[in-house]
DNA sequence: AACAGGCTCAACCGCCTGTAC
DNA sequence: AGTACAGGCGGTTGAGCCTGT
């Protein structure tokens, strides 16, 4: 038996959300809360997708969504975690208040994968990359707009299995974390104005630590992500 | 001024995971 | 234990804007 598509599409408004279909979103989770996103549309008045509801009010309408540009101290974040956790935006959003996954990913993808490349680190193993590579990969990001549009699934599936190359443990849904700080943490090595760790990019930025997000150090969230690593996989050691 | 190509980002799609039954 | 459902996630798309020629 087949699953049930999340919703019935037949009728249903698609594409930019008007200022009316906000309101109504706002009004209703205003008084509502969150949650039975199935359930909303019709509740709400809405000609929506429940998944439609749930992603515009999670990336738009709610109140605690910060709007403008990314700050340099968030970016070191971005990166840093990038370096840890690879594509898990969602954890890397937990690190950034304010921020949506959806907006992280999009930067990542539109500006530090790019940054990166020009300074000649790999953006996926987040490794140096030699001269030779820096040509291909410059030449390969000046092609026209439909050979963009033509990348096709295998290509991101080999990306993905690149990615799972970092063994970073999946991880638990979870909204924040919040663990003691590890005081285990090894000074990185300093490269110019990057910053490496055993050869392994972590961060453009020196961290400005008198900037610090309302979340602690920069260098405290590093070691937290570190310390959940190292239990992660001490837990499979022992179940191994 | 007009056009083409590049860039950005909101939104969609399909799969995965947790949970209730 | 198996199944179905709801929510969540990451990858991808495409409309609209920007920039260079």
């Amino acid at each position: 038996m087949g699953r049930a598509p999340c919703c019935a599409k037949v009728g249903l408004h698609r594409g930019q959300w008007t200022i009316y279909e906000d309101t109504l979103l706002t009004n209703y989770i205003q008084l509502h809360g969150e949650g039975n996103w199935r359930s909303l549309p019709n509740k709400a008045g809405l000609l929506r997708c429940g998944k439609s509801c749930r992603l515009r009010w999670m990336n738009y309408l709610r109140p605690d969504i910060k709007r403008g540009n990314i700050a340099p101290d968030e970016e070191d974040i971005i990166l840093k975690m990038h370096a840890l956790l690879g594509n898990r935006w969602s954890l890397i959003a937990g690190r950034l208040p304010g921020r949506t996954d959806n907006e992280i990913k999009n930067y990542w993808n539109t500006h530090l994968s790019k940054k990166l490349r020009e300074i000649g680190i790999d953006p996926i193993t987040h490794k140096k990359v030699n001269d030779h590579d820096k040509v291909k990969d410059k030449s390969s990001s000046q092609k026209g707009k439909t050979m963009k549009r033509k990348k096709n699934k295998k290509e991101t599936t080999s990306l993905a299995e690149i990615h799972k190359a970092h063994d970073v443990p999946k991880p638990i849904r979870v909204n924040s974390f919040s663990m003691a700080q590890n005081d285990g943490f090894s000074p990185a090595k300093e490269n110019g104005s990057y910053t490496f760790v055993d050869n392994f990019f972590i961060g453009v930025h020196e961290p400005d630590l008198t900037t610090s997000t309302n979340q602690g150090s920069l260098e405290k969230i590093y070691d937290e992500y570190l310390q959940l690593l190292q239990l992660t996989d001490d837990g499979k050691k022992m179940h191994a």
